[in-house]
DNA sequence: ACTATTTTGTACTGGATCGAATAAAACATC
DNA sequence: GATGTTTTATTCGATCCAGTACAAAATAGT
């Protein structure tokens, strides 16, 4: 991996996208400026530019972003066993990324900050519809799996199961926004992964 | 009722109250300009101010006004019965208010608009959950009466079970706002209030 | 008519904001 | 060391924005 030509980057590309991803999230787009961009990554405007282009696809890269790291993390608690774990464990754990510590907490990037972009433009909308189908998606095959391996009644609605799962995520965000507390957010998560899990059993 | 002294009002304050909830919104609180509220409301910018104070009052003002409408109807629908038909009828109502006709739906204005200015504007965070837990106290109730009459059985988690019905409103703001078709959200909405109670009966 | 009062309409101001233009700096290669 | 290349740092300009000042307009009371 040889040297590059030019006077060398002060900055990462990867912390610099992280430290713009940390400003949208909390701020949401509009409110969010180049100059309060530029000095959270430590990137002059110009680098900025050549880096990432303008504001809209700096906030396309940092959804990326948010949406790939996210995706990981989600997918490797959920194909655990057995099935109740994993479902505790994926709202347990979704409770650690919107609500991490004592600051306001920010709730997911996704359904809170892109989703107010949704309206206005498309492109965003399809990547937050992207998202939101798919969990969706995920829960459904992982509760599939499970009626295949007996742990739930072959009669029950995956579809509805899956999505009111999610519904449970999103629910989690907008309360961790709200100023729900974590110890509220943990009990809210174990509650409705036994009562989803109940509701399948019935 | 006499007349008012001076020259009289153009406006309606009302009317421009709604049109000004209309624009915030659609674009959110940092999107939407004093010009445009001026030009969709009729009302010109120093009249904005005597009316309704500066853009973030205006934007406190048109919250109340939307969570006091919100709070009637849904109260109304809920109390119905019997409870099957209360509870769905209730998350089939919300799809009608978070995604109205053919333009892009715009989800709920609390859970995606003003949960957006949560975490920077602690008063719009105490607003939000205000609007979160009075949603979560209303089912509860419902679901305790539900209890007394015999429709639900004693042992049930009545809190979860509110906590998770209020998720599938959450669910159902978000997944408008993603561009979901009224169909996909009325099919979500009916299931899931199914599902809900056949969990509080298992 | 005249005055007092309330609202409207226009114009302005100070500041913020996005994006770009330009020059200096730091490196590799020849 | 000279040259070419890439990035940094400063600066600028055009636009937009929130809030306000001020005069004209429209009404009720006297």
């Amino acid at each position: 991996m040889e040297r590059k030509r030019g006077r060398p980057r002060k900055y990462d590309p990867e912390i610099a996208l992280d430290a713009a991803l940390t400003l949208f999230w909390t701020r949401g787009y509009a409110a969010t400026t180049l100059d309060a961009l530029s000095e959270a990554t430590g990137m002059q405007r110009p680098s900025l530019y050549a880096a990432f282009g303008d504001k809209s696809e700096l906030f396309a890269q940092a959804l990326g972003r948010f949406q790939q790291r996210m995706s990981q993390t989600l997918g490797a608690v959920l194909e655990q066993d057995p099935l109740d774990t994993a479902l505790a464990e994926l709202l347990v754990g979704v409770v650690d990324v919107y609500a991490p510590g004592d600051e306001p907490a920010r709730g997911c990037f996704v359904f809170s900050v892109a989703a107010l972009e949704a309206v206005e433009h498309p492109t965003t909308r399809a990547a937050v519809a992207k998202v939101v189908d798919a969990l969706d998606e995920r829960l459904r095959r992982r509760f599939e799996r499970a009626v295949s391996a007996g742990e739930l009644p072959a009669h029950c609605d995956v579809l509805t199961l899956a999505r009111l799962s999610s519904a449970a995520v999103h629910s989690i965000s907008l309360r961790a926004r709200s100023g729900s507390s974590r110890r509220a957010l943990r009990a809210f998560a174990r509650a409705s992964a036994a009562m989803l899990l109940s509701a399948a059993r019935a």
